[in-house]
DNA sequence: TGCAATTAGTTTACATGTAATCTATTCTCA
DNA sequence: TGAGAATAGATTACATGTAAACTAATTGCA
């Protein structure tokens, strides 16, 4: 694996080499578990995005507005509408206007997709399991701190170019 | 504070809660990084797809056929073909039905994106630079590393469920 | 030799991600 | 208090990812 992903490369210093494959390796890994994650909740009726959605609610316990959702699932604003969209018609959640404020839309989860969730929580288990079982806690716990690291480059610029 | 003691003994069961971690942080990681990548294809005309697309055909340095280029873009047979008919449309690749074999098309990149692969080159590079710059050299490795570790779980089984 | 199995690619249907634009409300403050 | 800015969502347009079903061409092999 390594060797193939080194020989996409186009040889330049090794430096940008190194950065380059980070984030192929990036992205294959996100690709590839997505892929699985993505089968598993299919098996269910639900995207991942639902799922997501769902497993938000479900953390959050209550009722919640559409953006903060959104915000949560960092995802772009006009997404959300669709996906919820979908959820209502499969009676997943129900929308409630806010009488406060009449711009906020409150998203609630049902006793339904409650049911779903607690089939899929075992399921799941069993596939980050799968997925990363092999690897040793403290190569998880590495790994884990890496991508977060990675990530500070963008830290408070989320939005900007 | 209530204490480290007691965050621990809240804790279920650790080892699931750090898989879950990896996938979270990985999911977070690709998509902040993707969005980047994505904004910077798009001031040249290209989505991230295209990109790639193109990419490996400069790679190869001659014409492939549509299921190669799907494969080593990870990607599923039906996305390619309206992919490359957008890059055809746009004059970027050119399609060519192989004489021998009447069933394989061939893709060939084009000069004009050669011109714009050219001109993405740098500010790639200086993207990849902003993004992972900040980490040194050991810590890029490992997290290359681990990456491909984590992917191991799914070797040889690219199709099964 | 002739037909079933493969293989390359396409098409269709649907959910999603992204950007740009629009509507309805609410807030700010001169 | 009243107009403009800000906020919550929705809508539209387009590219993409995924699954399933389909066409055309080629191969395998009895």
């Amino acid at each position: 694996m390594t060797g193939r992903l080194q020989n996409e490369l186009k040889k330049k210093r090794p430096f940008e080499e190194m950065e380059e494959e980070v984030v192929l390796n990036l992205l294959r890994t996100n690709d590839q578990f997505g892929n699985r994650f993505g089968r598993l909740f299919r098996e269910y009726g639900l995207t991942s995005s639902q799922y997501n959605v769902l497993r938000i609610l479900r953390g959050e316990g209550k009722p919640m507005p559409s953006l903060e959702i959104a915000e949560r699932l960092v995802q772009v604003v006009p997404a959300i509408t669709g996906l919820i969209d979908r959820l209502e018609k499969q009676g997943l959640v129900v929308r409630q206007r806010c009488t406060e404020d009449r711009r906020v839309v409150y998203v609630e989860i049902t006793e339904k997709a409650l049911g779903i969730l607690k089939q899929i929580d075992k399921p799941l288990t069993k596939l980050h399991k799968r997925l990363l079982g092999h690897m040793p806690r403290a190569e998880l716990k590495t790994l884990s701190r890496l991508l977060e690291k990675a990530r500070q480059s963008l830290a408070g610029d989320e939005g900007g170019l």
